[in-house]
DNA sequence: CGATGATAGTTTCATTTGAAACTAATTCAA
DNA sequence: TTGAATTAGTTTCAAATGAAACTATCATCG
């Protein structure tokens, strides 16, 4: 009924790679709407303020930055320079070691952040909601594990 | 026992958006060097060639692609161009209006297609094969109707 | 020391991308 | 019909991106 039966006949609707682009890239485009025009933020800043956020004792450095969110150091130079430029955060070159500045949100990238936080995290839970709690643990554990079977497939896997 | 309490504090290492915006480029990423360097196909040559695999004997129009993939004119008519560049794909302007064009895959695109095809779809397999086989059921309706309530829920829901 | 190599971060330059304007063909409405 | 509005697809131009080269600082080894 489905016509004839090709071998290995490649299907993008059930394709799960194809699946979770289109699905990742629709939560993203729609969290990204809750920054981008009203705080002036494009997603990579938003992830460098996320992460500068979870611990705001901890002053990080560009290099901390890029392994927290596995931006590469182009990418979280610009978007330094961009949240320096919004005065969202502010560098302190670290004395025993010039070469390093250590980077934190200023009191003003903080109260963005207080905005735009709760708002991302109540999408997610929205979303969850929609999921029981048995289907939620399981796309958690689902998740984690084939994120350690991708990272081993990945050419050049470490 | 995690420090002060603040609230909704955001942890994106568990936060899922996040972590399905880097699940699904390691996935890509790897997918994508089964074609790239081989065969000299862009990501999006490569997701338009698997949807005109999918049914040979019907060609399609550019918006056919635009919607099947969810990629825009633009991306869709560049991938085109370099499709026909490299003899993968064949345009037939339609008689009726000549304003459209019927696309299909050339005996090379289809040669590379049968090449390319089942490594993705082994991919594919080897990652599933990792989860149970209720764990895979349940992604697959997770998936679904993650989809479902993120297009609902995003900005300018149809 | 002084030279060599490594590291943190930036800049340059060529390519890619996206939005908007554009072309060509068709439909619709009077 | 002919003129306005639509549609399919392309081009343009400015901004975003990535790889590689570069600067500045620090560590190491003779």
């Amino acid at each position: 009924m489905t016509g004839p039966a090709a071998a290995a006949r490649l299907d993008l609707a059930a394709y799960l790679p194809y699946r979770l682009s289109i699905l990742s890239n629709t939560i993203s485009g729609a969290i990204a709407s809750i920054y981008e025009t009203r705080h002036g933020l494009a997603v990579a800043d938003w992830r460098l303020m996320a992460v500068m956020g979870m611990e705001p004792a901890r002053p990080l450095t560009q290099k901390a930055l890029c392994a927290r969110t596995r931006m590469d150091k182009v990418q979280v130079s610009r978007a330094v320079k961009r949240l320096l430029d919004l005065g969202n955060i502010e560098r302190e070159v670290d004395s025993a070691d010039r070469r390093r500045a250590h980077l934190r949100l200023t009191r003003r990238g903080r109260a963005v952040y207080d905005a735009v936080a709760p708002a991302t995290l109540e999408w997610e839970r929205e979303l969850l909601s929609r999921l029981t709690p048995a289907e939620a643990a399981i796309l958690d554990t689902v998740i984690a594990r084939l994120q350690q079977v991708a990272d081993e497939m990945a050419p050049g896997a470490r």
